[in-house]
DNA sequence: ACTCGTGTATTATTCAAGTAATACAAAAGC
DNA sequence: GCTTTTGTATTACTTGAATAATACACGAGT
């Protein structure tokens, strides 16, 4: 599993753990029932405290990503169920109250902050040559 | 004038300022030309230091939302020019780049996410009468 | 020209988040 | 049953954000 971190663009270094995993179950590279690498495996992978893999691993278990079976090893969980796909949309629609909100104080309407999501959208296609986030 | 801030319900007191004023201004309740109160006068009556106020006022003209004249006060700006409309996209938009960044992470497609944003605008709508939010 | 009221700048303090060092606990698996 | 391998717990360090104390700068209005 190729995992790395860049040293403080400012994201956690937990989170990027966090995030590159989520995403490398979304996008099926790792499968329901597949064993997560050490704690300490992992840590030294990438030269950082075994306590800050924990957490990583902590929150993929809140989020119900993953399951610990304590001495044994961390699993990716059936990411099918219904309760891990509404996990994920928990937290999009953290995010999307957070933009509604600003929206909202700012007096732009949902249509716009539609078009303007958008227009976002196709920027970001564009430019996806610059984003190494290799993993 | 009524601000009033809530001792710590995690918000800092600087974005309290700023969140309540932004929305003062944008329900009408604050008009173009009209002027703020001087930092220490509101400092003092929100019992904070003046630095504090200061924050929330150069955020507030960094969106656009308000005016500084040097040694004669704050100022509401226009909210209909084009200046302040687009600040208030660019705001926007950071929180688009954030939001498709999670949703890409995660395998949600851009309709997925209009739909979920719909679907959160018509919760938010319709929950109106439990946000205080009183100013 | 003076002075008062305005925003500004500098420095210090407090607190929480992130990370690390290190020691602990317990089940797997021989 | 012993040892290894796994996750866990405790404590401490570092850094940045938020706020405060205090002194500064400068134009408005007399």
């Amino acid at each position: 599993m190729q995992i790395h971190i860049t040293a403080s663009d400012g994201v956690p270094i937990y989170l990027q753990v966090v995030n590159q995993i989520k995403y490398l179950v979304a996008a099926g590279r790792l499968k329901a029932g597949e064993e997560l690498p050490p704690i300490r495996t992992l840590a030294e992978k990438l030269v950082v405290n075994p306590n800050t893999i924990a957490r990583a691993y902590r929150e993929l278990e809140v989020s119900g990503i993953v399951e610990k079976r304590r001495t044994a090893g961390t699993y990716v969980t059936d990411q099918g169920s219904p309760l891990a796909r509404r996990e994920r949309t928990k937290i999009l629609s953290d995010r999307i109250d957070q933009l509604l909100a600003e929206a909202g104080h700012m007096d732009v309407s949902l249509e716009e902050v539609i078009k303007l999501l958008q227009q976002r959208f196709s920027v970001i296609q564009n430019s996806r040559f610059k984003e190494t986030n290799d993993v």
